[in-house]
DNA sequence: TCAAAAGTGTTGGAGCTACACCCATGT
DNA sequence: ACATGGGTGTAGCTCCAACACTTTTGA
């Protein structure tokens, strides 16, 4: 923490802080091949009408995480997610509401980056509130330095799903290794690996277990659904490990 | 930035904050193979009398940023570094000030790395404050959850060092690959590669430019200077390099 | 001449890429 | 029957670990 005790002295007064929380919620949509992002619209100064990340003003008594999961909650509804604390934006002078008034209190954001599975998620309809999911290459102009964070999110969320396994917390317990496939596919773009060739790796890696179960969506060979092994996968943590 | 204003109603009241910013200050001394890390003496309470890692309060129109900067230049004299936020830690009651007295002000903590040229680094022999490079398997019992934050500083710093190429920040101009060698050998402990395999590797990736100068350390054959050519590197930049 | 450090080369194996090809199902 | 997606196999290449070996210096 802090190492100092707040001066006494004039000469170097220090700030006072209120801090927010804004989120970056990505889901996937892997049937229509989409990375979302979750947007809610601007109801109040500043940046009124602009679409923004979901944010939120930490409470007394409240942790970061705290505040961040609150905003989740009265976003969507959804069981399955991923959290992680990203990056902290506190400069001055980075939101207007600085010099307007307030007793020269400051503005920090802490930014969430969060991954919830698309097809569980339910977009809780706000009293006149917009919120809506919007593909990650159609997003608009947004409030504050939004678009930096969010920026920044994204190439979080890729080296993630480069080296951890966070697609399992989003994917569905039961899941064939096309739909696996197809999730990476989204995220990381065409031309990432063969299909036969990161189906041949995933499975010599051996956390993945074959239920014998099959099943068929549409036309086609039916396919084995797998599960996510997180005990045959703890030894690998924090290896070097690579799924591309 | 945060979403909503502050809220007029007192059902839920917001905290207010101090910003602290805490730094982990790292430093390879390659001739002793000893990775080094900065702690400073508390001179006040809470925690007087323990060391922890140096950190000061955010001022008034400075940015976190510029009060790390702040702290580093009070405690050394560098030139070289290299700097990164790493995480905050904000939830309540981590700060024993907070329950005592003041206001219901809530503390929080914007954790930096950096890593420092050993050579080069002159400690500031400040007014009785108690300042001294730790090797980083005898630093002892740390102020408020310091040793917490240090943990995962490490983890980042030997991370950093994988897939980025941060140790050209912090080497002079020009070095041998038998530095660069145990440079990495120092963080990553013994075994993370032979010596003729890691050199191998590195002159095959072709951004490290022989200058032609010898130079010749004691005994043994004189060694090439090499230079980290920025240009020649630039093409690699966020493909899943492995340096180790 | 010997130890120490720099630098080169080789060899077997693992893993990746880019395919070609077979299998089971819906229409 | 054929399109569609699931699943298997393989040849050629790159890369890497492990180790043996040569070169150039200081003592």
């Amino acid at each position: 923490m802090a190492g100092n005790p707040p001066q006494p002295s004039t000469s170097h007064p220090l700030a006072d802080f209120k801090v927010g929380v804004d989120n970056i919620i990505f889901s996937i949509d892997t049937a229509a091949h989409r990375l979302l992002v979750l947007l809610v619209m601007r109801q109040q100064q500043p940046f009124c009408d602009r679409w923004s990340l979901p944010g939120t003003l930490v409470r007394q008594g409240e942790s970061l995480e705290d505040a961040a999961y609150r905003i989740l909650d009265e976003k969507i509804k959804v069981e399955n997610l991923y959290l992680e604390q990203l990056y902290s934006f506190g400069g001055p002078h980075r939101d207007p509401r600085e010099s307007a008034g307030s007793y020269n209190v400051r503005y920090l954001s802490v930014s969430y980056f969060a991954l919830v599975r698309f097809e569980e998620a339910q977009l809780i309809p706000n009293q006149s509130t917009g919120v809506a999911w919007y593909p990650i290459e159609e997003v608009p102009s947004l409030a504050f330095d939004h678009n930096q964070i969010l920026e920044y999110g994204y190439r979080r969320l890729r080296n993630k799903l480069e080296y951890s396994p966070v697609a399992f917390d989003v994917l569905p317990e039961l899941f064939t290794l096309g739909e696996l496939y197809q999730f990476y596919l989204t995220v990381l773009g065409e031309g990432f690996s063969d299909y036969s060739n990161f189906r041949a790796r995933l499975l010599k890696l051996g956390f993945l277990s074959d239920t014998g179960i099959k099943t068929s969506r549409g036309a086609g060979r039916p396919a084995t659904l797998y599960r996510f092994d997180a005990e045959a996968f703890s030894p690998l943590k924090d290896k070097p490990l690579v799924f591309v």
